[in-house]
DNA sequence: CCCGTATAATGCTCTATAGCACATCCAAAC
DNA sequence: GTTTGGATGTGCTATAGAGCATTATACGGG
């Protein structure tokens, strides 16, 4: 009858958030017990199938395992593999400081191969920014991103010495980032890169050009990444 | 009641599978609409619970879309990315046919890192497989496959000959993969590689060391591949 | 001390029904 | 010609039950 609704959300939705608040607070940890779905109608005064309906869900999201005749368990927090993540957020989840220097930012309009891979006209004018990424005083990595300059107007240098690209973009010009398409492969290391990377000529360096797209769909962000391969490795999963 | 098992499987199961057989005979193509929840109830003579079900859990496994007010749609044929796929497989995707060539089986019994790797004791008898992979005549792969000689009895060459080293997992032993993590970075040729693959000693390769799990989460396969990256390059998708 | 068995608890499948929210389309009104 | 209503069909939330299948546990006998 959804005469559930006491203050508009779905009465499952209630439930699966009360769930939720319990395991974020600490008293519901990973391999406790949640209530059974029993238990739950009881509690919260809706029909078996509801209360159900919300641990199947959660279950479906990989929040909680079900085990029959066993009960309902709290999940193992995942490890996010293959997350698209800025650097920032990575050296954060590492619980490393991210650096990074900015070796040039500038506006160019003859590069037609990327603007066709961010799907504008050939003469577009673009944003490049290069930068360094450091780990340990050394640098490991070399990034540089290219962008619609008539998108994202006035995205400079300064919008960029206080924090990453990405909380750049969503802050200041509300644009959301979904996925990224990317290709890998080895190269070796130019003069330029080798200085900069403070490596060997023709040293072999991890190649990642990434298209990164926004909500919409839209491709957004071409970057293409060189990485010290002694420095750095990619973690992938991948399933069957 | 549970009375609608006529052959063991539930219900909303038959209903899934007479859904999937006309998507798959060509009956249903992608957008079409798929009958409604109150009509499969109607024809299968189940409730509307149950055909809903069977709806909803096709959705969530991404081969159903369903709007509400408009329908259920068959989906658009997903793009598998990051998807866990045998060389024979990814060769077949791409129409193209899967040529390799087996450089020397043999049994281990001193390579405590890989045995660790698999989860097994230091000692433990290994199969190593070397293999080429080829395309176009020329090869631009080298892999190499651990895997314990203990569970994997009798895998040898003439076994593998004949078809995938998945498949043959599979039919002759029963062991079904599940997902991989890859660690992914750039190496230079050694003289052996350099001679196998047909480059220049010091050319960079990409190297990709994976350990493939089973379904039952026991590490099965350790597999080490140099890719020549002048013809390969890896392709990944990430979500944020 | 170990092993089978009974029992209770849990998740799984399913019925039959009700009203709500949203999308689509066609006909009537402007 | 365009807009506005309504009818219809669809998916979504929810109820109140029933029996089945599987698992854990406690208890008794060996």
């Amino acid at each position: 009858m959804a005469q559930g609704r006491r203050n508009g959300t779905p009465a499952y939705q209630r439930i699966q958030g009360a769930i939720l608040k319990r395991i974020e607070a600490g008293q519901l940890k990973p391999g406790d017990a949640v209530s059974s779905e029993r238990e739950l109608a009881r509690i919260h005064g809706v029909s078996l199938m509801t209360a159900r309906h919300a641990l199947a869900t959660l279950e479906s999201e990989g929040l909680v395992e079900r085990r029959r005749g066993a009960g309902t368990f709290v999940a193992p927090p995942k490890i996010h593999f293959n997350k698209l993540m800025s650097f920032t957020e990575q050296m954060a989840s590492r619980g490393l400081p991210a650096c990074s220097k900015i070796l040039s930012s500038s506006i160019l309009d003859d590069e037609p191969d990327i603007a066709a891979r961010l799907a504008l006209p050939s003469a577009s004018r673009l944003i490049r920014i290069e930068r360094t990424r450091q780990a340990a005083d050394e640098p490991f990595a070399l990034e540089t991103a290219y962008l619609s300059a008539e998108q994202f107007p006035g995205l400079t240098r300064a919008g960029l010495e206080r924090g990453s690209l990405f909380s750049a973009l969503q802050q200041d010009y509300g644009v959301v980032l979904a996925h990224a398409d990317e290709e890998i492969d080895a190269t070796a290391a130019d003069p330029k890169s080798a200085e900069l990377l403070n490596v060997a000529r023709g040293a072999p360096l991890l190649r990642i050009r990434q298209l990164i797209f926004s909500i919409t769909g839209k491709p957004t962000i071409y970057m293409l990444g060189l990485y010290r391969s002694d420095r750095h490795t990619l973690l992938i999963r991948r399933f069957r």
